[in-house]
DNA sequence: TGATCACTATGATCGAGATCAAGAAGAAAC
DNA sequence: GTTTCTTCTTGATCTCGATCATAGTGATCA
């Protein structure tokens, strides 16, 4: 799928619209959100939104993967946020931007202007609640994410992470079925030390460890197959039976 | 002000009146709310909800302090939220409470039984509005501390958490004069410790650095001095000017 | 066909914070 | 006043992950 398939798509035909901000929106309201919309498209690489800046947009992911990041005046930086398509950047209501925003793979993000949007939403309780349903369930992920920073040795973080990216590639695909699950990291070394609160060094080297041990298989830096998912899941640190929350 | 201060009291009379999820209801909204509110009073060290437990109420922190904590099969913990007068605890739709909610102080609660609440909330977008801004600001917070966990040294750590309570006592009085800010940290050794992720010697040392250094003054193990609010801030590691956001 | 560059792996060493171990300081109990 | 908790402090030592250093890999480009 390319960005020009991306960018010419009404609404109806949206690969995330089910999952967005407009998920629970009525065909008339669809068509509201329609008229406003226009996408936008990064690069691996660029920044969406520099942490200071003025925002006068907000936005869904599309396809691709963003990152929110903080950064402190010495350099150490700390991934905050990984948006994965479906997602909503911006926060209505605010003006400056609190994070820098950057596009970890090609981006293609559908845009609102800020202001329209803020009007529409008042109108809207639809979407006003779809939003806060999306608030609720990244607070939770950031919270869990609190305590992989707290409390998780550098061998936990990291088959935490492999864990959530499985978690996500198997809700994409269609088969539920068993076997092997196999799919590549979105993340370089560095993105996942950022992410993680490592060095990319323990990052490397961890993943290093658990391919020796038999809980990853490698092939390349980023195709991975996870033959024993529930030792992975052990080696996470979180609750083996990874009972499901609602 | 005792808890039968408190638990009498109709809405035009609270506290926390202006700051909680309730803040944007007009009078006749409020009437509503204020006939199905009731009090809950919690001791210090209580635990108000147990994670895994079903949730049939949800409420609003009206005085003392409350902790969300996660905790690990081996007993590694993380306080993944502080809970101030006026923060709202519990998620609308979610059956299952995520985390444990403990009293870290005498605790006093105003609640509605969920379903109730829920149906409300439907009818008021005020009350979904407030909600969404509230769940953003907490959401906002988690990322702050997603970087102190993540990259902040121990010092940094203690100094930041001494900002935020110096900050949010400094809020709460009126006077806004100059002169050395003075309070109680209110929270244990072990309770730092486990929302820093650290131990809590570790806590307890880097302390004792602080006021060895002149950078806090400390009566008995709670009752704090800052001598200069900005000497605290450099050694926070945040931005020297607390840029504020909106 | 190298040359260059971005990314990754791995070895050697260091150090911040964890862990283990006493003991001190209050506060409550008798 | 002594005992008994709980909470906190401080010292000694250890360890995990950071830091410093070097080299390998593979893609792109001239």
């Amino acid at each position: 799928m390319n960005i020009a398939d991306l960018t010419d798509r009404v609404c109806a035909e949206c690969p995330i619209r089910h999952h967005a901000v407009c998920a629970r929106c009525d065909t008339d309201e669809q068509d509201v959100l329609d008229g406003m919309k226009y996408y936008r498209s990064y690069e691996s690489g660029q920044t969406v939104v520099w942490s200071g800046d003025r925002m006068d947009f907000v936005g869904t992911v599309v396809s691709g993967i963003a990152s929110l990041t903080q950064t402190m005046e010495d350099g150490r930086t700390q991934m905050v946020g990984l948006l994965l398509p479906g997602d909503f950047v911006g926060r209505p209501g605010r003006e400056i931007a609190p994070y820098d925003v950057v596009a970890t793979s090609d981006l293609v993000m559908c845009c609102f202007r800020k202001r329209p949007f803020e009007t529409m939403m008042m109108k809207t309780p639809h979407i006003a609640q779809r939003l806060l349903e999306m608030t609720l369930d990244e607070l939770d992920a950031a919270r869990e994410w609190m305590l992989l920073l707290g409390r998780k040795t550098a061998r936990e973080k990291i088959a935490s992470l492999i864990v959530i990216v499985a978690r996500r590639d198997a809700s994409l695909q269609l088969k539920a079925g068993e076997g092997p699950m196999v799919f590549d990291l979105p993340l370089t070394r560095v993105a996942m030390a950022d992410y993680l609160g490592l060095t990319l060094e323990t990052v490397s080297r961890q993943i290093s460890a658990l391919k020796k041990d038999g809980v990853i298989v490698l092939e390349g830096k980023r195709h991975v197959t996870i033959p024993d998912f529930q030792r992975l899941l052990n080696e996470s640190g979180d609750d083996a039976d990874g009972g499901i929350l609602n």
